[in-house]
DNA sequence: GCACCGTTTGCACACGCTTGCAAAGCGACC
DNA sequence: GGTCGCTTTGCAAGCGTGTGCAAACGGTGC
């Protein structure tokens, strides 16, 4: 629709006095071309403002260079922050990431796949949702690679990469028993994520091998609001808990702030409390939250290193399991 | 390199009996096909698992349907705001979203529209740092559209988006002399960008019309730790500021938190605070920070609505100014 | 001068798609 | 039946690139 074009590798080569395949090998790495015609080349590209055009070089080389990250609620901290990690190193493993956000309407995991096929991505990133076997059947036999990020699926031929989830839970059961605490509390999101639940088996069983029933409620999304009315719910109770794990940082945030500012409880004196994740929101001193890192940066360099392995072993089953670290802060007695 | 190659438009016509042109004008809308052919090739197209190639399209059309997003600090709330809020308005368009992340390397915008030129993106939008006036210039005359956001250029072309920060400053300082503060102050980053400076500028001639001296700091990148610093350094003042008017809301959660936590100060009895941006956690009880809201989705709206235009209007000077939205809360006395 | 070898270069085809153009099909009307 | 008009269809020419193949080149060693 422009009335200018772009310019392309023709041109180039008519300026520079050499054949178009001259320019294509110039800006081939590897390709035999002589230092002098190099020079030529770029001299002339370089005036005329000429760069390859990725669409046709995919095209020809079946290899776009394209990853699709599939994600939703890109605004929330923890996914942000791999979004962040991820995009970084796969530009730095010359890729470049096509975001795909599926916030409203659901099965859109899918209808993202889709698109990532058509645009011919050389793989795709799943951070959230999970796809249906036929579709990634589909990615898979047209040879795109496919990463799960903490989805915890039983599909063979994605990489699956994983966080100790369960054992996590139980750490942190017997960290509130060593700090003191006896009523125990999970507060989880209805997102029945395979990992929140891990989280919370984790923490049940843990608590039960220390002769502990653990309180469980779960409410709505996995954010701060909803932390807010697990609160309400749980220090209502005739048996309020002293302590209480929360499935995802942003639910303590709100729980720690409706203890705090609506029951007037102290935290840890009265109440320990514990989240997931890590977001940058933990270390601010208002929460000082105890809590778990996600190994954000390994996470990505799985993901990234994987995917550019030019070998596709197919028939073996890639899954990763990474531990989370316990970063000890004060909102835990006794630390 | 993977063994099985994607299932192209021929197979689908082999299969359905009929010519590739078919297959083609199946999927391209408005295209004359007959209702009989139409749904033979669709069949044939599910079949087989086809899907268009858009590289291959993008080729031959002169217009991919990537929009690049140029952006850096991807997972500081407020840039994940937008995020969020571009990368679902462009998909409803029909576009998508190229991620190209700037962190870490200075002139990488440029980098990074050299990227977007590559593939060929119908569009960029730029959301942090400022490209060199030759690669935009580049852009425009390969009819690639830019949209700056918040960044306040005067090169003619690229649609600008911009707030009244100047004005927003003007409001929150006599707000806060409306709340009986006397000895304001105004913290900054060091980071010097347009839409900071425009608050500041804007506060302090405000507050100098009613007679008022700014105290002005600024420190480091535009985050919450910079917020802790620039509290420590304007705290121990001997002429303590009862009101601070902080250029980000992450700067006024450190500010505040540091006011609290290590000055012991009230907010917002003794110490006034407001920020701008109106990021999730302005809202969080702990903070309750009276803000300036920036209107993210139609900032957004604005964006998708220019690149989606057929019409290039060249010679124009396209800039729109939106105003950010006072959101009361409890950090201001006597709401 | 000639045979030999390694490097550089150009030709031409392929990649998967869109689209202008003309031919074909189909009714309807005189 | 012939003419006109409209819709549908196939052909073929591109879009900008990579790359196998063979020819051209340039330098040795005899």
């Amino acid at each position: 629709m422009s009335s200018k074009l772009f310019v392309s590798a023709q041109e180039v080569a008519e300026r520079a006095g050499v054949s178009r395949s001259a320019v294509s090998r110039t800006f081939t790495p590897g390709a035999s071309v002589s230092a002098d015609t190099r020079r030529r080349v770029l001299e002339a590209a370089e005036a005329l403002g000429y760069h390859v055009n990725h669409l046709a070089r995919g095209l020809m080389r079946n290899e776009s260079g394209i990853v699709c990250l599939i994600v939703s609620d890109v605004a929330t901290p923890y996914r942000s922050a791999l979004l962040r990690e991820l995009t970084l190193q796969l530009q730095n493993a010359g890729k470049v990431a096509m975001l795909i956000n599926t916030d409203r309407s659901d099965g859109s995991v899918d209808r993202a796949l889709r698109q990532a096929i058509r645009y011919r991505a050389d793989a795709s990133v799943i951070l959230s949702g999970l796809p249906d076997k036929s579709i990634t059947q589909l990615c898979l036999r047209n040879g795109q690679r496919l990463v799960l990020i903490n989805r915890d699926d039983d599909q063979p031929g994605p990489l699956k990469i994983n966080l100790d989830d369960y054992e996590s839970g139980g750490r942190i059961a017997t960290a509130f028993v060593r700090a003191g605490c006896r009523t125990l509390a999970f507060a989880n999101s209805e997102a029945g994520t395979p990992s929140l639940m891990g989280r919370e088996r984790g923490f049940i069983a843990a608590a039960a091998r220390l002769g502990i029933e653990v309180i469980v409620e779960r409410y709505g999304w996995t954010g701060y609001e909803a932390g807010k009315v697990l609160a309400q719910r749980m220090l209502t109770r005739t048996e309020r808990p002293d302590a209480v794990f929360c499935a995802t940082d942003l639910l303590a945030c709100g729980f720690m702030d409706a203890a705090r500012h609506q029951f007037g409880i102290s935290v840890p004196d009265q109440l320990c409390i514990a989240g997931f994740d890590d977001i940058e929101q933990a270390s601010w001193s208002s929460y000082d939250l105890t809590t778990f890192a996600q190994p954000v940066s390994m996470i990505a360099s799985h993901a990234v290193e994987w995917l550019s392995k030019a070998e596709n072993a197919d028939g073996e089953d890639h899954s990763v399991r990474l531990t989370a670290e316990l970063i000890w802060r004060g909102s835990i007695r006794g630390g």
